[in-house]
DNA sequence: GGGTTGTTCAAGTGATACTTTGAATACCAG
DNA sequence: CTGGTATTCAAAGTATCACTTGAACAACCC
């Protein structure tokens, strides 16, 4: 009957959006977008693509609704078409966290050694900024730090981590976070804290989660441009 | 770098379980799982296909991690891995509809004229149950309204419902719920109601987003077999 | 054993997905 | 308006995968 096939376009429809998220690269792509806006090529380099290639893999990802544009001068600007989308990808990641097998085997093999890198739930971290015994890091690049970062939070971009380490207080705890759970720039800076004897965990998720569960964070005003310059 | 093929890695595994979801058929059949679980016999006729074939697409599913299964004698049944899942198939489709201009063309050629149905959203019933001035109707086969049914409904499956049409108040408030925003047996429901001067509304949503919205729901407990039997 | 229900396999059919290349377009600065 | 930068487009190459069917096989019940 005609219903038939009206319910199979439909449920079509539902499905391409998947589609759309069922490429490696297009799910990095998402990835790193759920950070803030970023321009085709600064999106190619994070991905180890093509500028060419990247444009494409966006096209697919914008016809399915997910992302949207702004122009800025020669640049075209990427984001996700809404903050529902990140959850979404939110969601996706960790379903296959608990229900693939594979997946352990392949973070641990990205992530590397996760001895000695401690976890710090974002319910624990709210509960030490109340009270106040905690520096936090935000080990990001700067412009993503600017962007948005936790309330109160001090900016360590990984590459100047060394020079930061030494004004930290050696008896308070540090929790450093960056892009989510499956970014190594928060692992990397608790390694690099601990080897210098300083008391470092991460946070097991990642600012874009801390900003969609509305706990605190502050955006330090600047113009885009200069923001953006720094990358 | 090393580091680059293992990442791609990582997120090919993520982008794995969108791509089993990437599919008309299997989309629909995650839809019909939300409401409890089938057989393949049952699966393969609610998205019409054949009993092969829809062994097939459940296995991709399954092998994504998205499904489990029962053995009960010579049947076997499928269910969702978790309630997770549920969730990610319905922020899939809220994202699809708000997003992709396509579904709205596709719904309204599968629902039909939505003229003269009227909507109730949960909130809504939730008050107006709690007042007291309202008579739900389950609409889905007697099985589903067994395995789980918002609390005070009355099970009233479509053939069914001109019968129970004539008991019904004709003052009050009738509100017909299925088993989500793509199904049509509420609005076929408010269709025939009205049409007998009843004042007659749908859910917004359905059984599924009910339940897991933690909203106040029972279950008919019998032998299951005897519930299966229905179908 | 005989009947029911599911899974697997092989095969057919068709098409899609990804990447690269080179050219074209859009915009800015001077 | 010209040259430089950033992005998109179109086409071609490469590879392979996806979906469906029909028949054989397996598991189970009575």
């Amino acid at each position: 009957m005609a219903e038939r096939s009206a319910k199979d376009s439909l449920f079509g429809a539902f499905a391409s959006v998947a589609k759309a998220l069922g490429n490696g690269h297009r799910a990095e792509i998402v990835d790193v977008l759920a950070q803030g806006e970023r321009s085709v090529d600064d999106l190619a380099g994070e991905i180890g693509q093509s500028v060419a290639n990247t444009s494409h893999h966006l096209r697919v990802l914008a016809d399915a609704g997910l992302l949207q544009t702004r122009r800025s001068g020669t640049r075209v600007f990427y984001r996700l078409a809404s903050d529902r989308v990140g959850e979404l990808w939110t969601a996706l990641r960790d379903i296959a966290v608990d229900h693939v097998a594979e997946i352990e085997v392949l973070s641990g093999a990205y992530l590397g050694d996760r001895d000695g890198v401690e976890l710090v739930t974002a319910a624990e971290l709210v509960a030490r900024l109340e009270t106040g015994r905690v520096v936090v890091l935000d080990v990001r690049p700067v412009d993503e730090y600017l962007a948005g970062h936790i309330a109160g939070a001090r900016s360590a971009p990984l590459d100047a981590l060394a020079d930061v380490a030494d004004s930290l207080p050696r008896r308070r705890e540090i929790v450093a976070y960056c892009r989510g759970p499956y970014c190594v720039y928060a692992d990397d800076a608790v390694r690099l804290l601990r080897s210098r004897g300083l008391r470092a965990r991460r946070l097991d998720t990642g600012y874009p989660e801390w900003r969609r569960a509305c706990l605190p964070t502050e955006v330090d005003a600047q113009p885009m441009s200069a923001a953006r310059r720094g990358r």
